[in-house]
DNA sequence: GCCGTTTTCGGCCCGACTGTTTTCAGTCG
């Protein structure tokens, strides 16, 4: 774990504890707030701290400095122990299991001393739960299942699975009477590369109430079991065990709900700071002016009786604050809202910009499909180009191509480009960056090719310095354009490379390499930070599918969201480029 | 704990649903 992690992990577990210790909820948040930032910081926490830039960061003060300093010093930190000393630490994971809160694990502990899950499960079965105040048998009964339920809650899904089922969801809901709009919301909707649940948003036209389509809705063939139901909100399982929530609106209101839902949370409680900065307050039916909200009468399910200041749409909302509309895959809090205040947000890449895909395979490796086929269903997707890459000669178990059989094949590429119209396919390569940082072909070979990728493929668990020279080394071959996969890391799987980012993208701005998100699932490599980080170092891009088929192709759009997710526009990604600035591209490295 | 053209003290995001409650606490997102 790198020490970022360690140390945003270290406050995630702070938080938790004033939680369960019941002090200032806002204590609790702010530590999880440091913890966030930790989280998604690209810097270097430690040369933050010699430095002494730790304090130019919003949202960690004094205290959480003394925190980070005395922790990269010494590897410990005396107020976390502290703190940590007067609570079990059994009582953490506790929070993770569903219908239990921080409440009702100290009113556990202090009143029948449990102090872990195993302990609590024991309570339960001998009754000893009963006669505690507010405790009920219902209420008992919600935490046993909880516990049952606790594996499932924590398992996330990956987009490649939610997406399609969420889709398919709001589609069904769209075809329901009196329903005038329904989208995905939650992080599906920020595009995340995994989410734990599904939030989908229900408009319904005037006159048409929410109950009937909440009736409807867990008549659905895709829910198992109805946890929550009401006029406005259902909860529902499906059978997999994915918790999928509806709200329900008129559509007068269906903005303010879809952009609530959609958050992310750290972006709404931004925005609602903002609102109140305002005299306004936001909710998920609307920006009201506090005054008149404050007055207006208010029943549950229902809007407020005020007149909104917006509702409709997200952008009116947006503007309302004083923001341009800020696309869902940004809202993070990390900096977008102070763009949009800006007007300095980036025309984000869509995938009708992607001209060609830099990475695939044939039949000739690994893959399924032939040239071309593979050169057909590019053309299908309206791509002005398309690098086939096979594998190189020590991807033995991916029939890799020695350099003999890799010339014959850069012919038949360069033969089947010829004799077709509207596509050129460019001979390149999927090199293996040895272990060493060696290239599996010599220079000679590779001159030969019109592209490029080289990739990690093994020792992938080796130490982040040696990783960073390796990688450094692969870069400054001037054959290289593209570093495919730089970690390689498999969501849920495998955690990859760490190496010395700042390095490693320095070296590439200087050397005209770009590097890959790889939009494979459960690739997804780089992430969405770490890319976002090479952007800002100033490294292109190259968004590709490493398809083994010609439907791997399709995985362009997962590798888009990526990108957009990093901040990416078009000019970032060498895939948006026309045929002849990529070769452009490739020439200067090679001078 | 964090922050400041509204504040160095006093606020801090807000509502739906459930269960145990005679008016609210806890959990969740």
């Amino acid at each position: 774990m790198s020490l970022n992690a360690e140390l945003s992990e270290l406050f995630r577990i702070l938080a938790a504890l004033m939680d369960i210790k019941g002090e200032n909820v806002f204590k609790a948040m702010a530590f999880s707030k440091v913890s966030r930032i930790l989280k998604d910081a690209t810097i270097d926490v430690k040369k933050a701290v010699e430095e002494g830039t730790l304090e130019e960061i919003e949202g960690i003060g004094a205290s959480s400095r003394r925190v980070i300093e005395q922790y990269v010093r010494t590897g410990k930190s005396e107020d976390f122990d502290a703190v940590a000393a007067t609570v079990p630490a059994g009582l953490i994971p506790m929070l993770e299991i569903p219908n239990l809160g921080p409440k009702t694990i100290a009113l556990l502990w202090k009143q029948r001393g449990i102090t872990s899950i195993d302990e609590l499960a024991k309570a339960i079965d001998a009754g000893k739960l009963a006669e505690l105040p507010g405790m009920g048998e219902k209420k008992i009964q919600l935490i046993k299942q909880g516990l049952a339920l606790r594996t499932a809650a924590g398992k996330r899904i990956g987009i490649v699975t939610a997406l399609p089922l969420g889709e398919m969801l709001a589609e069904q809901l769209r075809h329901l009477s009196g329903v005038a709009a329904a989208e995905v919301a939650g992080s599906l909707r920020r595009r995340s590369e995994t989410v734990g649940d599904l939030d989908l948003v229900c408009a319904v036209k005037k006159g048409a109430g929410g109950e009937a389509v909440a009736e409807a809705f867990v008549e659905f063939p895709q829910v198992h079991r109805v946890q929550a139901k009401g006029a406005a909100k259902v909860s529902i399982a499906t059978a997999d065990d994915l918790q999928v929530d509806l709200r329900i609106v008129p559509e007068e209101h269906f903005g303010a709900t879809l952009m609530y839902l959609t958050g992310s949370k750290a972006h709404n409680v931004h925005l609602r700071g903002l609102a109140q900065a305002k005299k306004m307050t936001l909710n998920e039916w609307g920006l009201y002016e506090l005054d008149q909200y404050e007055k207006a009468k208010k029943s549950p399910g229902a809007a407020p009786a005020a007149k909104p200041v917006a509702a409709k749409t997200e952008r009116e909302i947006y503007n309302a604050l004083g923001l341009k509309w800020i696309e869902p895959e940004l809202r993070e809090d990390r900096g977008e809202i102070e763009a949009a205040a800006a007007d300095a947000l980036p025309k984000l890449i869509e995938l009708k910009d992607i001209r060609g895909d830099l990475h695939c395979h044939t039949n000739a490796s690994d893959g399924r499909s032939s040239i071309e086929q593979m050169a057909q269903a590019a053309l299908d997707r309206g791509y002005e180009y398309l690098a086939i890459t096979d594998h190189s000669k020590t991807q033995v178990i991916a029939n890799g191509l020695t350099a003999q059989r890799l010339a014959k094949h850069a012919a038949e590429i360069r033969r089947i480009s010829s004799s077709l119209k509207g596509i050129t396919l460019l001979a390149g390569c999927e090199v293996d960056i040895l272990a060493d940082g060696r290239l599996d072909f010599e220079d000679a070979v590779l001159a030969e090719l019109d592209f490029v990728v080289a990739s990690p493929h093994v020792a992938l668990k080796q130490p982040p310095a040696k990783a960073t020279d390796r990688l450094l080394r692969a870069v400054e071959n001037r054959y290289v354009n593209v570093i495919g996969h730089p970690t390689g890391r498999l969501i849920f799987e495998r955690e990859g490379l760490t190496f010395d980012f700042e390095k490693v993208f320095k070296a590439a701005a200087a050397t005209g390499t770009a590097l890959e998100i790889n939009g494979a699932y459960p690739r997804l490599d780089l992430n969405d930070v770490q890319a976002r980080a090479a952007l800002a170092a100033g490294v292109k891009l190259s968004v590709d599918t490493d398809a083994h088929s010609t439907e791997g192709l399709d995985d362009m759009r997962i590798g888009v969201f990526v990108a957009r997710r990093a901040w990416a526009s078009s000019r970032d990604v060498i895939n948006g480029m026309t045929l002849g600035q990529l070769r452009q591209f490739i020439a200067h490295k090679r001078k």
